[in-house]
DNA sequence: TACCAGGTCGCTG
DNA sequence: CAGCGACCTGGT
């Protein structure tokens, strides 16, 4: 069982977490607003909240600054610290040695359960791009209609602020032709209307929202495997990405053994995607 | 200079 | 319905 004790007043709150690195999940790809901060610091910014974390290399003990509130109702949840990823790490065919040797990489990262919209509109941006720029954008986005938070940092921005400014407001961050579909994907999710379709989303299986996500402007099979993944956390959503498709034709002409990691498909894909991302 | 980056759209055969 | 070029933009 894993407890949370109060480290210190102020709100700063020490935790023991097997399996969790929070500079391996900043780089893994899945979440574009975890910023270090040197000394083994990271600001995590995610639904309006802003959380400062501090992990030593190699240690097992996690300090996290944000109010006790935020840890138990938002935190806690987004960082999915109630699943045990000995199991799965377990569950990875020792035969594998690809997959034992990325898993043994990756070590420390969890899928997050990140913000629905928030998510959506970060793998929008996320097309055809690359990391650096998507954080560029997603920033300048922020910056533009975010309400500001401490320190200059800003929330992400409300569907309806960015539907209510319209296109023209859209130019200058970065999005490049994704502006359109931002766009008009703010204005699926604005007003009474689109928090329904959001709600509906959240309740659907995996199936359904891959189903409900792809009818959308800008959202293919891609982008929609993200958000199942990323936001709505089916992990048995697969993503398959340049990056994944090459693992796959290279490592698993065969075919990948689906069937030996079914119902978290996702979370190994994860440790793939990362262990290729570390090899550039 | 071309090519690539966590792809998708629209058009063609 | 499968295949293929176009596409904003910033970095090698």
């Amino acid at each position: 069982m894993i407890t949370a004790a109060e480290y210190k007043t102020g709100g700063s709150f020490a935790l023991q977490i097997p399996d969790f690195d929070i500079r391996k999940i900043m780089d893994s790809g899945q979440c574009f607003r975890i910023t270090p901060n040197g000394g083994n610091t990271f600001t995590v910014l995610s639904s309006g909240r802003l959380a400062r974390l501090k992990q030593e290399n190699g240690g097992t003990q996690l300090l996290i600054s944000c109010s006790e509130e935020d840890l138990h109702r938002y935190w806690w949840n987004y960082f999915d610290l109630s699943t045990d990823y000995a199991v799965i790490l377990a569950s990875i065919d020792p035969k594998d040695q690809y997959l034992s040797q990325a898993a043994s990489y990756g070590r420390g990262i969890r899928i997050l359960r990140q913000d629905l919209w928030e998510t959506i509109i970060s793998f929008l941006i996320s097309q055809n791009n690359n990391i650096p720029r998507i954080r560029k954008s997603i920033e300048a986005l922020c910056g533009r209609f975010g309400k500001p938070l401490e320190e200059g940092y800003h929330a992400f921005p409300t569907p309806d602020a960015i539907a209510q400014a319209g296109p023209d407001a859209l130019q200058g961050l970065g999005l490049g032709y994704r502006d359109k579909y931002i766009l008009a994907m703010a204005k699926r999710c604005a007003g009474p209307d689109g928090k329904e379709w959001l709600r509906s989303l959240e309740q659907a299986d995996c199936r359904e929202a891959m189903s409900l996500l792809t009818q959308e402007y800008g959202v293919g099979i891609k982008v929609a495997g993200c958000i199942c993944l990323f936001a709505l956390h089916h992990v048995d959503a697969f993503p398959i990405d340049t990056h994944i498709r090459q693992i796959l034709e290279k490592h698993y002409p065969e075919g990948f053994p689906f069937d030996h990691y079914q119902g978290y498909s996702g979370i190994i894909q994860q440790y793939l995607f990362y262990y290729d991302l570390a090899q550039k």
